[in-house]
RNA sequence: GGACGAUUAGCUCAGUUGGCUAGAGCGUUACAUUGACAUUGUAAAGGUCACAGGUUCAAGUCCUGUAUCGUCCACCA
């Protein structure tokens, strides 16, 4: 053994090992009590970041419920990331110059499906320089064919029990990248913008948007505002900048008599407010932006004009006509953004798929109160459940690509539509032959919110049925709306069980200041730099160690210097056992009994304990006290004391001392086997055993 | 505006049902060491546990309030 424990001598070797071994291959095995996990899909689109290392919380569960017997299951997948994904590809385009509409859908398809492929692998490599325990033999994607297959089932089955339905309602869309999000996709960002105060017939009334006035269809005041009760339910005339025109005035609790002036302009079609007072009132739409960005026909002079400049000419004429009271120019306030290219999200109506998602959150929220879903930690219980009282419909259209079409079908003579799960030879509504598939694909969180059954489904129903519900869902806490409670909605909608027995949730990975981690600012830490420069061991354990659970994790490169000490320092324990015991059949002295035989009961005792809570701490998902635990007893108690105090007994070839030592040694070795999984494997072979992996605790 | 979390050593953080001199990692200081490990050991300095009340034999831990920070959600015409 040499001195120090050397992490790149020894972590590609062992990983190759288990994996020609097959180790980590789940199989349907009734005797043994099964443990499940799904990885939460890395996208396929670039490579791995320190909160893909955060799923060595499942590497701990799955190696741990190995050794404590049961047939453990870690399914990887990968996902296509839609629109996340295409909009890396058209960067990747950009820099040759060229733009997603100089090909044909076919082609752009295909050109990303091959850029993804070989981002599949770099990704693959990546988690295995982790050590995580996947079973390789069951890899999916999301666009697999079997895959594709049951979310066009999951799709056909809420269509026929009309929780999907098509409608023509405000999204937001991008004019930019060309695609509609759904509400959770937006960034909201606060800005310093002018607020007009322009002359509006008989009121003077406050936007921050007058380019989109050529869509007012309403002005809208408190219903019990003095000032302007009178008008309510009158018709006014207004003198416009490309002609005079009526509107109604509405009362709407929705207007704050306190903003501005009382009054505001309702533009149904731009405005999601406007467009819930809209409603509320039956006022006509009214859309006068196209999706190009531009304003078009309905805005006379100003059409093909885009928004901004529009915004700037219009309240140029409107000055000059006299009609603008005032400009209030440090207006701050919050405006919805493109999360892909930060460019200001623009209201329009469009038509488009929608989940029904209130009968689904429900169900999902009987699921927590029966207990059928637990979610640790705790805390994040009341949050879910918030979450999924306050769902709105869920737009899950998407005008990208790269993704997963939409099966639906016009039929172009009755102009109503059809689900269908193969390619339909004929219109299933008229029998004709005039039909034509929506242009769309899905959301990609439509696909992953059905992962942990969908990818089981994949390997027929006996293993399905062996590992599903699944044990475990551990993720970061950032996607409990994007991802777990979809999972739950859907998951449930399709198989009638929860998904998952329990959700655990892990924090941020942010930098020792406590500040995210991101390129701009400069403070990212790559995970593949410190796996080289000090071992994956040291990297997962600074991500556990001194952490409270689902709290954020302030990780340092100290930090990981840290933990690969503590990595080399488990090694030398073993080392110092290691050489004493060569030493002693070398000279194979005998004397057998220690003098220190109440040190010897001491460790003893203390070992014992030391375990039991280990396993205590371990089934109650409280790893990072486990690894602690461990981690103290190593180092402060079992090699600066228990060592110290036999060390000399040893070295003069006691067997007894050697032995009790030992026989901790090894057992800690397994314990800290879930956490390090490297160097523990490395020296159970230094000790001429097969595989710590197949240990039991 | 609502919810949740945080506030403990110079820095990043543990401290599970209230119970002995409040801990870790990194950093600092002094000393030690050629045979497990300097990726080490021994020792030390450093905290009115945010603040103010309260419950209790006993509060970092429970309750109330205040302040500051953070996260998520909603609204901003």
């Amino acid at each position: 053994m040499d001195s120090k424990y050397q992490p790149q001598l020894v972590e590609e070797k062992i990983y190759k090992e288990w994996e020609e071994k097959d180790f980590f291959k789940a199989s349907v095995n009734t005797k043994k009590e099964p443990f499940s996990i799904i990885l939460p899909p890395p996208n396929a689109n670039g490579s791995l970041h320190l909160g893909h290392a955060m799923f060595t919380y499942e590497d701990i569960m799955i190696r741990f419920n190995k050794m404590m017997g049961k047939e453990t299951l870690w399914l990887l997948g990968l996902d296509h990331a839609g629109t996340e994904t295409q909009f890396v590809f058209e960067k990747h385009l950009k820099k040759q110059g060229k733009s997603r509409y100089d090909y044909k859908r076919e082609d752009l398809y295909k050109m990303i499906w091959d850029y993804v492929a070989e981002n599949k692998n770099n990704i693959k490599n990546q988690l295995k320089r982790l050590g995580f325990a996947l079973d390789w033999s069951k890899e999916k994607f999301t666009m697999d064919p079997a895959i594709v297959k049951i979310v066009y089932k999951t799709f056909k089955d809420l269509f026929d029990q009309g929780l999907v339905y098509r409608a023509n309602k405000l999204i937001n869309y991008c004019t930019n990248c060309g695609t509609s999000f759904s509400d959770l996709e937006v960034v909201y960002v606060e800005r310093t913008d002018s607020l007009y105060y322009m002359k509006y017939g008989p009121f003077t009334l406050a936007t921050t948007r007058p380019e989109t006035k050529f869509g007012d269809t309403a002005v809208a005041v408190h219903p019990d505002d003095k000032r302007y009760k009178k008008w309510i339910g009158k018709e006014i005339e207004v003198d416009g900048l490309i002609g005079k025109f009526k509107v109604i005035v509405v009362g709407d609790r929705a207007v704050d008599p306190k903003f501005g002036t009382g009054a505001v302009k309702v533009t149904p079609a731009h405005d999601f407010n406007d467009y819930e007072i809209a409603k509320r009132h039956n006022l006509p739409m009214k859309q006068v932006i196209g999706f190009d960005g531009k304003l078009n026909e309905l805005a006379g002079k100003y059409q093909g004009l885009r928004i901004f400049s529009a915004r700037q000419q219009v309240v140029a004429d409107l000055q000059a006509k006299g009609h603008m009271v005032k400009i209030k120019e440090d207006y701050v306030h919050r405006v919805g953004t493109c999360y892909r290219c930060r460019k200001v999200l623009e209201p329009l109506p469009k038509e488009q798929w929608f989940i029904k998602v209130k009968p689904l959150a429900d169900k999902s929220k009987e699921l927590i109160e029966k207990k059928e879903t637990e979610v640790l930690p705790k805390r994040f219980k009341k949050r879910l459940t918030a979450i999924l009282d306050n769902f709105i419909d869920w737009n899950i259209s998407r005008q990208v690509v790269w993704g997963i079409r939409i099966p639906a079908y016009r039929c172009k003579s009755k102009n109503s539509w059809f689900i269908s799960e193969e390619s339909p030879k004929k219109c299933q509504i008229c029998d004709g032959a005039d039909f034509e598939q929506d242009e769309d694909t899905f959301d990609t969180w439509f696909s992953s919110a059905q992962w942990p059954f969908a990818t089981l489904m994949t390997e027929g129903q006996e293993t399905f049925d062996y590992f599903y519900p699944t044990s475990v869902m551990e993720t970061g806490h950032d996607i409990l709306r994007a991802w777990v409670a979809r999972m739950m909605m859907i998951g449930y909608f399709s198989t009638k069980k929860t998904p998952f027995k329990t959700v655990f949730l892990h924090g941020m990975v942010h930098d020792p200041k406590g500040q995210k981690m991101s390129k701009s600012k400069g403070n990212v830490i790559d995970p593949i730099l410190m796996i080289d420069k000090y071992g994956a061991d040291a990297l997962r354990a600074a991500l556990i160690f001194g952490t409270k659970e689902g709290g954020d994790v302030a990780l340092s490169e100290q930090k990981v210097i840290g933990m690969r000490n503590f990595v080399n320092k488990i090694w030398n324990v073993g080392r110092f056992i290691k050489m004493n015991s060569q030493v002693k059949s070398q000279k194979s002295k005998v004397k057998s009994e220690s003098k220190n035989s109440e040190v010897l009961q001491e460790l003893e005792e203390e070992f014992k304990k030391e375990k039991k809570q280990y396993i205590k701490y371990m089934n109650s998902y409280q790893f990072s006290k486990a690894l602690g635990l461990v981690y103290e007893f190593i180092w402060h108690r079992f090699a600066d004391y228990y060592i110290e105090q036999l060390k000399d007994e040893v070295i003069n070839g006691n067997i007894e001392a050697l032995g009790d030592l030992k026989e901790v040694y090894l057992e800690n070795l397994k314990m800290l086997h879930p956490f390090t999984p490297f160097v523990t494997e490395k020296i159970w072979k230094v000790f001429n055993k097969e595989s710590i992996f197949q240990e039991q605790l």
